[in-house]
DNA sequence: ATTCTTATTGATCAAATGATCTATTGCGTT
DNA sequence: AACGCAATAGATCATTTGATCAATAAGAAT
């Protein structure tokens, strides 16, 4: 952990810049451990600086509040997700699957999931502009993708795709917001969430099978990419 | 709503068991909407009565939100739900379907969703217990049906039924948590998951798709209205 | 080594908040 | 109508907490 010696003769002066990013960093973790009302004087206890050193950063906590969403939140979306779902090269099974591993493992996070969490129920405006961009970029071409490649009268709708998108996020919801235990390693549960939802709309395979089988054998998870903190 | 006189001549006497249910209800709605960190003055008005009655009826603010929780989690789960995923006499697809109308039903509410969410953010352990009972007592014995109703060698793991019951919960966590647009009804989402999972693992379909109407299902589909409260 | 800029500290204020205690008064009893 | 119990109100205390400001000292420049 860091150090956190609150006063003492170890008085370092940093550059705006540096303690302006160490604040930022350390009221995340801080933040989405305690919530969006954790006081600053804990905070600063944690940075091992004083009180008055944070308003010297951020005129208000609100100020401090918006800077950590900011840092949150920034490019958590890559850029590239557009072009792999809309990418008709590929099958959409691999598609969508490729898609949730990068998306799950971009905010499978403590502080992405909690900090999300509060702000939602706090109601901030932040959170649903959040999701309508999810919505309109990612998960309503996701459906466009779907309803091309099934072959039959039977095509996902917006709530379908909501469905699969929730029960991938759920998982992230268990471990980080409720903190019950999980598989370290969601992806097999991933994989057969995207391959119960291809196989639903009657989508053939082709060459994604046979490189993502679509049912995982066991429970024996090897690798665990994503820690509790 | 109720009279929200904070101090006039209309003083009121109640009985302690009319006044501490008073209590817990307005402190229910109350710190659901604003998180637990709510203050008591500010929920005495909302209450029409002074701060220090509340003092009188709890002793501590925590011994109040306890309160909270045990009005908010009680009875909400059905001791007729094990039975009725047991009920062989009936099809898998069916009992999944009415187990997940019903318990939506019990806690698709603005309250219970929010103080849930709130509570295990913060790690209370209720939130942990609930959970453990709902895997025991409810989602491990689907998971048996299921896989005693699959033809097949595919056959659902835990984690696959937290994917069902994630998807579903996901559809509350959207309206009361984040707040955005969702349809009213929930209930043709619901149905398809279940439908869509019951596929995945090669269940014959029997009479459950034709009986599956056991609610007045109206026709408000894709009536996208936010209904938060 | 001395000077100077400014990052940082320590003290402090004002408002908010949980909790306590005594004075009031509604309402059943007589 | 008078009485008395106890439910309720109002005042108040002790902390907590966001925010301010003058004093201090770290570190670069000379």
């Amino acid at each position: 952990m860091t150090k956190a010696s609150p006063s003492a003769g170890d008085r370092k002066r940093l550059s705006p810049e540096e303690r302006r990013a160490m604040i930022v960093a350390g009221a995340t973790a801080y933040f989405s451990e305690v919530g969006l009302e954790g006081n600053t004087r804990e905070l600063s206890k944690r940075l091992g600086v004083t009180q008055s050193l944070i308003f010297n950063y951020f005129s208000t906590k609100t100020d401090l509040l918006e800077a950590v969403y900011r840092a949150v939140y920034l490019d958590r979306i890559s850029p590239d997700w557009p072009a792999l779902i809309a990418d008709r090269s590929r099958p959409i099974h691999d598609r969508a699957l490729t898609f949730y591993r990068e998306y799950t493992q971009a905010i499978f996070s403590y502080e992405w999931m909690r900090i999300f969490m509060f702000s939602g129920l706090a109601g901030a405006e932040l959170n649903r502009r959040y999701l309508e961009h999810v919505s309109r970029l990612l998960l309503r071409p996701l459906m466009e993708e779907f309803r091309s490649a099934a072959p039959g009268p039977r095509k996902p709708e917006m709530e379908d795709i909501w469905n699969l998108h929730g029960g991938i996020i759920y998982i992230g919801i268990r471990r980080y917001v409720y903190q019950v235990p999980c598989p370290d390693d969601q992806d097999p549960a991933i994989r057969a969430a995207v391959g119960r939802f291809v196989d639903a709309f009657d989508i053939p395979c082709e060459q994604a099978c046979q490189t993502v089988p679509s049912l995982p054998d066991g429970k024996a998870q090897a690798n665990a990419d994503i820690t509790t903190r």
